[in-house]
DNA sequence: AATGTTTATCGTAATATTGCGATAAGACGA
DNA sequence: TCGTCTTATCGCAATATTACGATAAACATT
């Protein structure tokens, strides 16, 4: 009935659905590509590149937070974005795990 | 007013928030990395795997396909799936170039 | 042809996400 | 303190996703 069946899975696989989850819209692709082409920190401008709403973009900012992928800290007046590598990399690895995958010769549909 | 305003964002952006949504569920985490388990390509038998219903993981499966994350081509009576590992290979490479920003050291946030 | 096996699709209910205006909360300068 | 700037949160409407039973479609076996 549509409800979250998520605790029926292995936390390994919930983790990887997270992060998945954090970069499955293309506001915060933009902003983490965004964050990354500023090679650095960015603070708060965002906004400005993006065509949403500031409401919208705080949101987008919290779950790229809350999923680790970016770190937020209070810089004065505004607050500062930047990317956390950290937590990227066990997507990385599990993409990398998955790709590795040949197909077996024995099988006649690959 | 909740629509999805994908268009307003960059094809590359929108390419790699779709890869990253097919992703962004345990089931399919789950799915991919049985297939990769198996070494090869598996008939059918993930509704055995998985605690979803028959139709669910049909829902799932199709979702993987139409991302290009697996193929599946028929096999007599059933369908034998096998993960494609081009289109994971652009979500590795984002992944990988956001994740190779340094932090600016003139940045006093991180 | 009739039956069983396997996978896809339809319809529907429950839940989650998205987007934004309004508004609050905090820091800064005058 | 007062106004201003910046970011977060609330509340709501629109839309999308998730799950599954029922059923259909395709094929193999009998």
């Amino acid at each position: 009935m549509g409800i979250s069946k998520s605790q029926l899975f292995a936390e390994q696989y919930n983790q990887i659905a997270g992060l998945a989850k954090a970069l499955a819209h293309p506001a915060r692709v933009a902003i983490l590509d965004f964050l990354a082409k500023q090679g650095a920190c960015v603070c708060g401008d965002i906004v400005m590149e993006l065509p949403l709403a500031q409401a919208t973009i705080s949101q987008h900012l919290r779950e790229l937070k809350s999923a680790g992928l970016i770190k937020g800290e209070i810089e004065g007046n505004s607050i500062c974005y930047c990317i956390d590598p950290e937590k990227a990399e066990s997507l990385i690895q599990f993409l990398q795990s998955i790709q590795k995958t040949s197909c077996n010769p024995a099988a006649t549909c690959c």
